[in-house]
DNA sequence: CGCACCCCTGAGAGCGCTCTCACCGCAAGG
DNA sequence: CCTTGCGGTGAGAGCGCTCTCAGGGGTGCG
């Protein structure tokens, strides 16, 4: 009934089976140098043959490329993970890390700095994409880490950013609840230190004071809660507020239950838009006019630029198309 | 402009300032081991004077333990990912590994025997918590994963289990819905071939037979999505329900997203019931009722007793409460 | 025929750490 | 006085892999 202590198979072992040097072995495994057709295949055959399974650790050690692609969520809140934002962005991020034989890691980074430099020179990680960024944050990331960070959202010369057109999505936002009659039109912001979407903030700042109507901006915390709250002063400080357009669709998705509670029928008394598209947006009632978030694309190519390193564009923008619900 | 080439600092580097040999050094940093209380001030000042930090990979090389938690998500479709459940999980997985210096990383593991393999004997691979465990999954957790491995669900003679108590939980629910002078109760359970709930569906069928009530069972597959094609059938095959048991807030919404559409008031006409409480469960309109999952606590239990090895209760069941809300 | 290649291969030196083992000195016991 | 025993220490052998480097055997060219 009990096994024997089954030793692990290593290099040592399929060289020895093939009849080949360990270094012969390696290069054949790893595809690193020039081998024989007829070396190349007994080496193959005795991997298959033992179920050898190379020991990413020791290989991390001796080559000093790491095996993990780590998703940092910069914040003082780990709340954002309340928003699926997140698990888009992990299926998508180890969607296109898997080819590359690395694994993906979720990271809270409280605070940037500290945390940032332990990444940095932790062998096992092969890159990481930032999400969440603050221009501190940005500063702080080590030069260690050169060619193998990039952003979710806002970059710097270093550091390559992805993301949606923020700008544009909020335009087409803005201009549609605009073009629907709305004029005394609100705003609930993210954390006011995340700068991440403050082209939205400009996009509705610009329509506004083009069209000489008021600017109404809320913070809030990129959560629902934050969301609810954020309804509250809004109604408060402007009960006559018409629409409100909300930095994400679970901030959206607050301000909604706040109205309804509140006796505010939507979009008959406020319409409400969000941003993101994220599942729940079609479920609420009423469905959230919104502006997509293409989290995996953008994910991706990070991931990308992260595991090619130099050999692919820095850095890029996707489109946001305008998703018309009920809600607005 | 150009940095100096920094040369990463060794636990060498460390026991020479400290004026003692390697292992000395190692025993101090690592406490594993006798030191003479001037010794261990000499390295740990050393250590902090030069910033010393543990090589994770190569401590792992020559210890052959692991270094990051794998939350493994078992299924066929990455779907579950939708489920804000995961991100508690991920959260609460985080904080109980950082401690013990354990980072967390998320696996999708699609097809269980070849990947569980891989990551039992991943060096880098502490220990391993299983979401949405199926019994043929449990099967093939290989022996090298012995007391390294905790499930989120189900679990099994080698495999220690800890759940929110489903079936008090489900029992509270389908009696409030029955309390309520509910009569035409059906449940939308989750896939099949998942047994993680079958204890929900036990709950309900029981009350179902015991007061002579018909059974109207559909699958779903714990998504938003999946609940309303469920729904589009309950209404199809049973147009007089009266009220609906989701297995999953997901799934719950979504049937309240199809029955709000084909014109069903929520609770008036149907009532519908969740399970988890999910950040969005109580921003739905109507509130969602549903039962409390303490996911946190669960996947911290979990975490912890794959940590602490056999130090610790094999296994636990939590208790779920019901969260009256306004759509049962 | 000799020389310069080039392709392929093996020996061996690490990567940074842990851990076993042997050793040294000193206090206690016979 | 010699034995034990024990807290404290250092030398050194790995962990499993990569990679440099030197060499061996062919081919092409002068």
């Amino acid at each position: 009934m009990t096994m024997p202590p089954t030793r692990r198979i290593t290099l040592e072992d399929v060289a020895k089976a093939a009849g080949v040097s360990r270094a012969t072995a390696s290069r054949v495994i790893s595809g690193s140098g020039p081998a024989s057709p007829d070396v190349r295949d007994r080496v193959r055959t005795a991997v298959r043959h033992l179920g050898y399974q190379p020991d990413q650790v020791a290989r991390s050690l001796a080559s000093g490329t790491g095996f993990r692609l780590v998703i940092a969520i910069v914040g003082t809140t780990p709340r954002v993970l309340d928003d699926p934002y997140v698990d888009r962005a992990v299926a998508a991020a180890a969607e296109t890390a898997s080819p590359y034989g690395v694994g993906v890691s979720l990271q809270w980074v409280p605070r940037a700095a500290p945390r940032l430099d332990k990444l940095a020179d932790d062998r096992s990680v092969r890159g990481v994409v930032l999400i969440n960024t603050t221009e501190a944050t940005l500063a702080a990331v080590p030069a260690a880490l050169h060619r193998r960070v990039a952003s979710i959202g806002i970059g710097s010369s270093r550091v390559p950013s992805f993301d949606v057109d923020n700008a544009a999505g909020s335009s087409a936002i803005v201009h549609h609840l605009y073009a629907s009659g709305r004029r005394r039109i609100a705003m609930v912001t993210g954390p006011p230190w995340l700068p991440c979407a403050w082209r939205s903030v400009r996009s509705y700042q610009n329509l506004m004071r083009s069209t000489g109507l008021p600017v109404r901006l809320v913070a809030g915390d990129f959560s629902a809660a934050g969301g609810q709250q954020a309804m509250r002063t809004v109604l408060r400080r402007w009960p006559d507020t018409d629409a409100v357009f909300a930095i994400n669709d679970a901030t959206a998705l607050g301000a909604i239950a706040v109205l309804r509670e509140s006796g505010h029928r939507v979009p008959d008394d406020v319409a409400v838009a969000g941003f993101d598209d994220i599942p729940f947006a079609e479920l609420s009632a009423p469905a959230l006019t919104t502006a997509s978030h293409p989290v995996g694309q953008i994910v991706s190519a990070a991931a990308t630029a992260v595991l090619e390193g130099s050999r692919v564009a820095p850095a890029a923008i996707f489109p946001s198309t305008l998703v018309r619900r009920a809600s607005a």
